[in-house]
DNA sequence: TTTGAATAATTGTAATACAAAAAATGGTTT
DNA sequence: AAACCATTTTTTGTATTACAATTATTCAAA
């Protein structure tokens, strides 16, 4: 019996499909678009943007597909509508870099370099602050799931594999944020494997160095030792010379 | 010569309305029913939703309406929709808790005392350094904006009034956030600002107490002295006594 | 100058029709 | 019986048209 493991469990998982299926409806190619021109500067802060019609043209499509892009963007906090009026790109101050969809967005138009260093800016602040409450508030299943994902990290890293690597990387980096049990860290988990996956970070150091890192958070959390799981992760973060976009 | 100086003020910063008008429009209402559901537990992760025709019966509102609503709450990481299948509500850690229109969606729902102490959970490892950060990266003008935001603080606190002080307060966060020059920060400012709005937040300690430790933040980051600015943000939110819902 | 009604431009909502995706069905072949 | 393939069916995706609601603009009147 052949198995596609990769769709079996997604089933398992209730997703649809890995990611956001990327861009497979028209509304979410129209909204892209229009977000980057948006983030690029094309379209500045305050001005009106055509009006519904003009875009239909544009863009070649029904005005049902071009306001379902516009709600999208809407939502991001980028563009706000009133009738007469028109369509205005709201100010900057009010946009949500926080959203996963927004940074892939942001691929190709940003400096990349500066773009993920303001991103390990946050990085520093929230992930400490995580280790530290997943070590108090971390379940016995998480606990336990936490072990056996380093128990993955332990044999990739015997024959080191780049992308069977970052894979669980980001799976044991996510739970963390997980095991905090606050909705608010949360999202740093998609947070975090967006920014993987769409400005490819290469951590540069592999094996043994950075599995000891990761020893240290993972033993300091199973040993419930907060302060410990904090300074671990500070010194895990700090070590500045990893995870640089790939790219130059 | 009459002046409606709140609507001047809104059209000066390019702004529609001050927030972000609420609930105007229908599809916005329905999200928001919709989205209450989810985040209640009353539609479980993983099912599936009623389809369009049916939930357009329930609302009493047109397929487009509704198909917009869909559209806002995939975009909040919500809902997800394939042909056939049908609309699911996804997984609950893909959820975008950051999102201040989810923030809003919230109020009423899940208890507000543990959500509000999750957020200050958040808060104590966000702020301390977007402090640090802005006491190193904010430019010529945001410093004068801080100073002028400061004095306002000093007036206020001469003759306390509760809703002015809290108006302030709230720009003085803003604008730290903002002084970081980190896209990542930006969106926190709009986030404590929602925190604030809907979760009526008072800080149970009045004048010369919060003022001091205002003014110790303040001065740290005009003196560019990023180890102070953080250590006062540290203090200043450590003092666990004040910022609980006023409610019960 | 101010007021106020008419106008016009734009988004908001509705209704209908068809296209596309993909599971489910059922019959055919191996 | 098992695998395969075309057919059917269900649901969302897109297009089109029409009208409602909102509100800036215009222009006339007081």
């Amino acid at each position: 019996m052949r198995i596609e493991s990769k769709k079996v469990k997604d089933i398992m998982n209730n997703n649809f499909s890995n990611i956001s299926m990327s861009s497979r409806s028209l509304h979410v190619q129209v909204a892209r678009s229009i977000a980057r021109r948006i983030l690029s500067g094309d379209l500045e802060q305050g001005s009106i943007v055509p009006n519904e019609m003009t875009l239909c043209e544009q863009f070649g499509v029904s005005r049902t597909a071009l306001r379902e892009a516009i709600k999208l963007l809407t939502s991001k906090g980028l563009l706000t509508s009133r009738p007469k009026i028109g369509t205005k790109v709201v100010n900057r101050a009010y946009w949500n870099f926080l959203d996963p969809q927004m940074i892939e967005w942001m691929d190709g138009l940003s400096d990349a370099k500066v773009f993920c260093s303001q991103f390990l800016g946050l990085r520093r602040a929230v992930e400490p602050e995580a280790c530290a409450l997943a070590a108090i508030h971390a379940t016995a299943e998480q606990r336990i799931e936490l072990s056996e994902i380093f128990q993955k990290m332990v044999q990739i890293t015997e024959n080191f594999d780049q992308e069977a690597w970052t894979e669980v990387d980001l799976s044991f980096h996510r739970l963390i944020f997980n095991s905090t049990n606050n909705d608010f860290y949360l999202p740093f988990g998609n947070i975090l494997t967006t920014m993987f996956k769409t400005f490819i970070l290469h951590s540069s150091m592999h094996g043994a160095v950075c599995l000891n890192e990761h020893r240290l958070i993972y033993e300091a959390i199973m040993a419930g030792n907060s302060a410990a799981a904090k300074a671990a992760s500070v010194d895990h973060l700090q070590s500045g010379k990893h995870r640089l976009p790939e790219t130059e």
